[in-house]
DNA sequence: GTGATAATGTGTACAGTGTCCACAATATAA
DNA sequence: TTATATTGTGGACACTGTACACATTATCAC
């Protein structure tokens, strides 16, 4: 029995070995699966292979389970937005790199938001305040969370001469505001059913919007 | 004792007269103090002075209650949008008095989810999809739903010359995607506890973008 | 090695939930 | 007045989160 599988095969030891892991990785395919109801303490530690009450030796309550999991998500947010990131090849024109690297944040954002809806709506809802903007939890890769993966391409845009440095304060929030709403719009809003391809049109639009705006 | 009075006090008569009504305003009542979860159907009914299954009579599940709380709370914003719209003073010029309705529809909007923050989660959370977008329901006292008035500020600015029509077609979209992505991270997300003040200005700061890019 | 101690998993229990079913009370219409 | 449809009740069931006492096991001082 390999130590690292954390799925649902019974144990032969009292002990269960990386159950913190094993219930995060249950619950993550939960909201994947379901979303935020359906992340449910006693249907984890039953993918677990455990009691019920196992899970309180690692998570004070579901509430901080479920912050686990919402932490996980920006996570993956984060690394999608490395990806696409890596895609872009550099022109050497520093202003339409910068304005390259705004839009695929943005794309990846609403990339991540369509594919992952439960992981996504979790990952920016129960979040007690924005003291975990630079989460250990929640970065990718590169060690950024999604959120300073967004300041530095604003930053960049600054440093390129594309954004007025008296309008870069705080500008974060209305970039993230933007494509935040259409993602939330769309995976359970009144925006919801529009197919994707549509969607991915109306992303690309919305993303030029920001880009004369901001 | 009043039959428009369709609160907790308790009932002579075996029916009650007005029972969805009464359910609808106590669920609206805890949507408003507690947020979704806060609606629980057993409450609901306690509150009514009704017995947990008479609630089945006039709706089908939960889920049903719900959307009609969702239905109501979109009415209070399209209300709170009228009455923001009511204060802009004319100037006459077409160009000018456009721009002054955009902005009261997003500050409008932005107020709401502010004020009753789970009413307002509610209201765009419960949708199947978009065919609600002229619900009787959802509507204010113009008979126009805030979809719908968000759309009249869009035709009113390109028929003032400072939207290109070409750009008017889903306009709506990135409009409400701005303000409801800022009235989200605001509410549940990762802006929670930023003071109403410097709320409002960025509130403003972010029609300031919508404004100029859309 | 051998205990003491801390960490981790189990079992039972309780209050709370949404909803199904059979039944009771009342309004409505023939 | 009487049949029928509408509306509210009571009991039950399968769930839920979690508090409490207890069992098992790892860890570490000696």
């Amino acid at each position: 029995m390999n130590k690292t599988d954390t799925t649902t095969q019974k144990r032969s030891t009292y002990r269960h070995g990386d159950l913190y892991r094993a219930l995060l990785e249950a619950a993550v395919e939960l909201a994947r699966q379901g979303g935020k109801d359906a992340v449910v303490l006693r249907e984890v530690t039953r993918q677990a292979g455990v009691s019920p009450n196992a899970a309180y030796r690692h998570f004070a309550d579901l509430k901080s389970l479920l912050q686990a999991v919402a932490w996980a998500g920006q996570s993956m947010l984060a690394i999608t937005m490395e990806k696409e990131l890596a895609t872009i090849q550099l022109s050497g024109d520093k202003a339409q790199d910068a304005r390259a690297e705004l839009r695929a944040v943005g794309t990846a954002y609403l990339k991540f938001a369509c594919a992952e809806p439960g992981l996504f709506r979790l990952a920016f809802s129960e979040q007690p305040d924005m003291s975990n903007a630079a989460n250990g939890a929640s970065q990718g890769r590169s060690g950024l969370t999604p959120f300073q993966i967004l300041g530095k391409a604003l930053d960049d845009l600054v440093e390129a001469g594309e954004l007025p440095a008296e309008r870069r304060p705080a500008a974060e929030f209305f970039a993230w505001s933007a494509v935040h709403g259409l993602a939330m719009l769309n995976i359970d809003g009144p925006m919801r059913g529009v197919d994707s391809a549509q969607f991915e049109m109306l992303g690309q639009r919305l993303i030029d919007m920001v880009e004369r705006g901001i």
